[in-house]
DNA sequence: TGTACATCAGTGAACGCGCGTTCACTGATGTAC
DNA sequence: TGTACATCAGTGAACGCGCGTTCACTGATGTAC
């Protein structure tokens, strides 16, 4: 079934490839919609009209940049997702592997963090698809035999599981945005980042073991009269 | 030492606030950095030679911008806010009180998810620093006299205070976004989005009243050997 | 294997267009006396 | 109050430039026999 590719496909493969990488080289600093079709092409290497060979627009181009960005994440985010099951110091961990992700493949994170609210709407779409397969993964992974979790999470709704996942995903995304701002040159503030992301990973843990789950009644829960946020209960 | 304009000087700042308000407009469906300065002075019915008489670039107007719109927004948060100690469904009441801001702020909530990460590097910039106020202000308000909150925040560290608002000005940001991206034909998705984001907020105010603080010792605290995430601890 | 034709990735030139910026200007408003 | 001059928000024309898209093309690779 593998069929061997002719020099021609092949070349073409690596054309397209060209374009993919100097997109996301040309957005270190910009979003994708101001980088222009000829800004790439030109930094692939080919003449304006071959990039009609690849791709019908920019967007285009865009969404499978995200499809090939997120893909290579998807182990980067496998290793931070196992972080959560190995190590009692959970949140810690988590968050240092995360940043040795972040740092291996900068550039795909910072696409990601620029295009996931700020890009064109196919794109934003693409990303939001992509996400959503993540925070499947990471459910899975939680729900699964392995997963020193199940236990806990097999007494929650779906759609509790899907949101703490959601959740989850969601502080990725934002603390690997805060790490990708961090100029290289301050040290400090990336460590100040990474502490504030552990603390909050933790607090996050600390809910799900203490989650007990939300009544779906129509009416308000009768209440002991304490109009208080965070007071404990005891 | 309110000095009276003169009309001149009106005439200009209303002029300015035309500029403003058609980039807010124009940034509905793409990135500031990809409207024109000649798009924002048509819009705002002037010449494009006028615009120099406002801002030096459209970069500049962008970081008015943020300004002004985060500005508006304080009230909306202030509200969001209020609601964590108004009620004992604070969650849903919060989530509720965020929606109905949005809605009234949609553009401006559009603008500064938009920009807060795609946008000009001094637009991200005055982003942030404004977000930091608004962390700050939460903080001050949940430690304040009034708020039920005091009681057990005041043990907590300055740092783990600051993760917590943080995190939660996170998430009221997280929920906008996704507020804005529910097409408006679809209230059920708009529902299950304020649903899913009612319980993260539960799960982090969980969260935050079995807080314990975390050790800072350098050497890794001794463990019972369990290798466990979410496991209870009981 | 050799030949004749088809395919198609990449070329190079051309197009009309909207862009940001400059400049000297106009005429209403502001200021000094 | 009236006059003479200064200020300056907005004008209108002009500039050179990079843009996206089109088109007929070339020549290496692929395919059928």
């Amino acid at each position: 079934m593998t069929h061997i590719l002719g020099p021609r496909a092949a070349r073409k493969l690596q054309t397209r490839q060209a374009l993919l990488d100097a997109a996301l080289a040309l957005t270190e600093d910009q979003t994708l919609s101001s980088v222009s079709l000829r800004e790439v092409s030109r930094a692939a290497g080919i003449v304006p009209a071959g990039f009609y060979r690849h791709f019908p627009d920019m967007e285009s181009l865009g969404v499978a940049l995200v499809e090939q960005s997120l893909g290579g994440l998807r182990t980067a985010i496998r290793a931070v997702r196992s972080g959560l099951t190995e190590s009692d110091e959970i949140a810690r961990h988590s968050v240092r592997v995360l940043a040795r992700e972040v740092r291996a493949h900068r550039e795909q994170f910072r696409f990601i963090a620029r295009e996931r609210y700020g890009g064109m709407s196919r794109v934003r779409q693409a990303i939001r698809e992509q996400l959503r397969l993540f925070s499947d993964e990471l459910a899975a992974d939680l729900l699964g035999g392995d997963a020193a979790a199940a236990p806990v999470l097999g007494r929650w709704d779906a759609e509790d599981v899907r949101m703490l996942t959601d959740l989850m995903v969601d502080h990725i995304m934002s603390t690997a945005a805060a790490l990708l701002d961090a100029p290289a040159a301050r040290p400090a503030m990336e460590r100040q980042i990474r502490d504030s992301a552990s603390r909050q990973l933790r607090l996050i843990i600390v809910g799900a073991r203490h989650w007990t789950g939300i009544k779906h009644d129509a009416s308000p829960i009768p209440t002991t009269g304490r109009k208080d946020a965070l007071t404990p209960e005891e």
